[in-house]
DNA sequence: GATCTATATTCCTGCCTAGGTATATGGAAG
DNA sequence: CTTCCATATACCTAGGCAGGAATATAGATC
């Protein structure tokens, strides 16, 4: 039943920000550290859960790893995260998070997703 | 963050079968065992878990305790049990479920969400 | 090859949960 | 008051997960 390891995924609040934040894009996973301001092994932690359980995707981009929810989400994963995007809107968590997310905007939209990246080949 | 204690509920198996039960109205414990085919404190403590998070209320008749969905449920529980449902469709666990409430349907329509009833005063 | 950086993994501890068995509770009926 | 029925709770065991600290890995740079 690949209904409940989609709630599995759900029912822990650092998932739900990192999924929330995904919903905007890709990122890696430095930038969740800055958005989220959560510890880096906190944050590889629940990716990899999540990845394990086909809730999100990565890449290696250089010394970056780029996650991203998948390219063809399951009928049942696209349901539950518009109905979490749908229930995200007041919480001051996830707004804060999106705010920090977009003071990065400027430093994504010139290095992509991957990092801070100071002597990248693009 | 109450969206946390909605997923937790959402992620065990049972749960999401009592629920989806609960979707088509009031049901009382036996019942649901006859419908899930899972023994009495299997269901019972789910119920009680499930009732602790304000998934479900209940109410004492006689001797039956008759469960029921929030009768003003939060907006997030709204939003989600009507994405469990939009989830639930194919899935042979789900509509066998279904299949055994609807043989009930007669007795219940008898007598009420509460069981066999076999000498109560309605 | 040595080193640095970003990320992953291992190991540990504490907590929560699922499931079962046995037992308790609370109301109804005799 | 005793018995019976439906349901709840206590107790136990095994397993999973969150979080942190320390360490490993993989690619880039020198």
């Amino acid at each position: 039943m690949k209904l409940i390891s989609i709630y599995e995924c759900l029912c822990d609040p650092t998932r739900l920000r990192l999924l929330h934040v995904l919903a905007q894009g890709p990122l890696c996973v430095c930038h969740f550290q800055a958005v989220l301001r959560e510890p880096q092994v906190k944050i590889s932690k629940h990716l990899a859960y999540l990845k394990a359980r086909g809730l999100v995707q990565c890449e290696r981009d250089g010394n970056w790893m780029v996650y991203a929810l998948p390219a063809k989400p399951s009928r049942e994963l696209r349901t539950n995260l518009a109905c979490l995007q749908d229930c995200t809107g007041e919480d001051p968590v996830f707004r804060q998070d999106l705010a920090r997310l977009r003071q990065l905007a400027p430093k994504l939209s010139a290095t992509g997703p991957a990092c801070c990246a100071p002597a990248r080949s693009r």
